[in-house]
DNA sequence: CTGTTAGCGCGTTCAG
DNA sequence: CTGAACGCGCTAACAG
């Protein structure tokens, strides 16, 4: 394999000459240039990543944290790695992807062996372990989701927003009495931001409009989670609208609805909020997306431009003074939070009203 | 950021005696390696891949190359990419995600850079321009899926037999005439390896035992296939059982089922060829599961074992000898060829039979 | 200005 | 167990 000393004797010059043509770093001159570019041609150089790396001390790659929930794969965070990559590239970065099987061991390994400049996380929790390493060892990281409580840049949907948009525009349609399916109870358990601030989105709306909101909290178990549904589908005064965030099993919820002799949209309205972009079976309801792509671009760049904050020395003090970057303060970490847009057809009025 | 001169410095020896330490290639007294392991320890060391990688010419990473068809995300590849990361890790390597974004551009760049030693390649088609490449610059990879010409190692499902199965198993319940729905016409189109496979196995079922077996083409667009699917299923003699390999679309082609006023299992059994494990709402079905795992796992261990094959020299001559390893012929590259197994209920009988 | 020389980054490994 | 060369590219300092 050729290497840059290879080049430099082809085309007649020093090692450092290629190296300048290389990086544009220096003025050369054209005949210099074009002989040194032929050279390169020829022998099809290219530099190798690690000797750059290890001079310059920058990998250009992002280490992305899948989080690997035992036994339940998540459609989402495959989606959110192909992006974030695409949107890592955009900036010259390269993505790393890592799964918690070895729990944060492989985050820690990563980062001690500086296999990667910064790291992005995905499906933060509350008191997240993979936080707390990236902390302590002072490693650049942002997040996908947040907790309210992580000292580090992230971005979310404003999900406390988007059930509430979801709440009004259905009152505008003419819905009084509506179900919340909310998040499900392990994830309300676990204190996931999405779940906890969809809860309060719904009861903002509620107080706001005046609207009978009822949350209907989702199970992992669908047929836990069919039996809430209808119960609550049947209770009086019968709703007329169900907005919901629990998504995984929507095939299953919307199977409930039709068992339970249900019609929608003609009998009831079905809203979802943080949907997948693009997704079968989605199409032809009224729902919030997840902005995907938009989060993905701006995890990339809140991650790459923690880079260069958090590598000065080791852990930060606990008394160090709030300057330029990722502080330690929660509410100064940049952040990207996303406003939501509602998607898909027009919220169909309740029955019996034009 | 300490280093191992730091190690060596603080205790006390040289460090090329760290490294064969940390290396254990070379035996060191008891004292020494105490002395070393506890200064490694406390100043919290950990070698720097890329001067590791600078000398030893091996990153311990694996590119794996995600397709991206444009607008089709498919949820089985950020499951293959989860799988095969976990196995990499397994074999001591990490995996770097790319996206076709760039065409085979980052392929490329990332096996002329040395970012990777090995490449495993997602969803291959025919003629695909990403093993040209790796071909062209003797990069080492192995492919989930296969297509018969690619001079690669592979792993994959058989196809055929497992589609032979399901009409077997099928008929052994009783049924005599049933329709396969086969990969979508693009997909047959575009010669995917599983797209044929899959024919063959019900048209070699079908003739082995003399069931009626007729294929319907499915369609990406759900309209155009659930018009040809409702076709098939109203044809006199009707068909009993559904044998269903284009999956993506399985929840619009239930509805459809429904829609004729069939019952499943009781008028129509269903059966499913390729499914994701684990995935709900298709629970209830009797099925064969694409095996994930598994071929994630030999994916991953085929793309290591070609790491030492393919990194001689320059692109193979096309005389060379078929050697070891990777070789010209595509009968002759290492492979993995994984036998099918039903999973989930037995097959109904047909209606009016016990 | 344009090109060259030399040292560095960090861990590995062979000869001593 | 140590010394020193080495892998490869970057870049500050120097020479023409």
């Amino acid at each position: 394999m050729a290497t840059i000393k290879d080049v430099a004797a082809r085309a007649g010059v020093a090692p450092s000459t290629v190296s300048y043509v290389l990086s544009g770093s220096r003025k050369i001159s054209e005949d210099t240039r074009h002989a040194v570019q032929a050279a390169i041609e020829e022998l099809g150089y290219h530099p190798r990543a690690s000797a750059r790396t290890l001079r310059s001390a920058r990998t250009r790659v992002l280490a992305l944290a899948a989080p690997r929930v035992p036994g339940a794969y998540r459609a989402i965070d495959g989606r959110f790695a192909i992006d974030v990559t695409d949107a890592a590239r955009g900036h010259g970065y390269d993505v790393l992807l890592m799964t918690d099987s070895d729990g944060v061991g492989g985050l820690r390994r990563v980062a001690r062996s500086r296999l990667a400049d910064a790291a992005v996380l995905m499906a933060v929790e509350d008191r997240d372990p993979r936080v707390e390493v990236l902390h302590e060892l002072g490693f650049p990281a942002a997040l996908l989701g947040h907790d309210d409580h992580a000292a580090l840049p992230w971005t979310d949907l404003d999900w406390e927003a988007a059930v509430a948009l979801a709440v009004r525009e259905s009152v505008a349609a003419g819905h009084r009495r509506m179900l919340f399916l909310s998040s499900a109870e392990h994830e309300v358990a676990a204190r996931r931001g999405y779940a906890l601030h969809g809860l309060d989105g719904a009861r903002r709306a509620a107080a706001e409009t005046g609207a009978d909101v009822r949350v209907v909290p989702s199970h992992r178990d669908p047929d836990i989670l069919a039996r809430r549904l209808n119960e609550a589908l049947t209770a009086r005064p019968v709703p007329t609208a169900l907005i919901v965030q629990h998504l995984i099993l929507l095939p299953r919820l919307l199977d409930t609805v039709a068992a339970a002799g249900l019609r929608v949209p003609h009998h009831l309205t079905v809203v979802l909020v943080g949907s997948l972009p693009d997704e079968l079976g989605t199409r032809h309801l009224p729902r919030i997306d997840l902005p995907v792509a938009e989060m993905s671009t701006a995890v990339a760049r809140l991650a790459i431009d923690a880079i260069g904050s958090g590598r000065d020395d080791g852990p930060p003090s606990s008394q160090e003074p709030a300057g330029a970057g990722a502080s330690t303060r929660p509410s100064d970490a940049p952040h990207h939070l996303i406003q939501p847009q509602m998607a898909g057809p027009v919220i169909a009025p309740p029955p019996g009203r034009p």
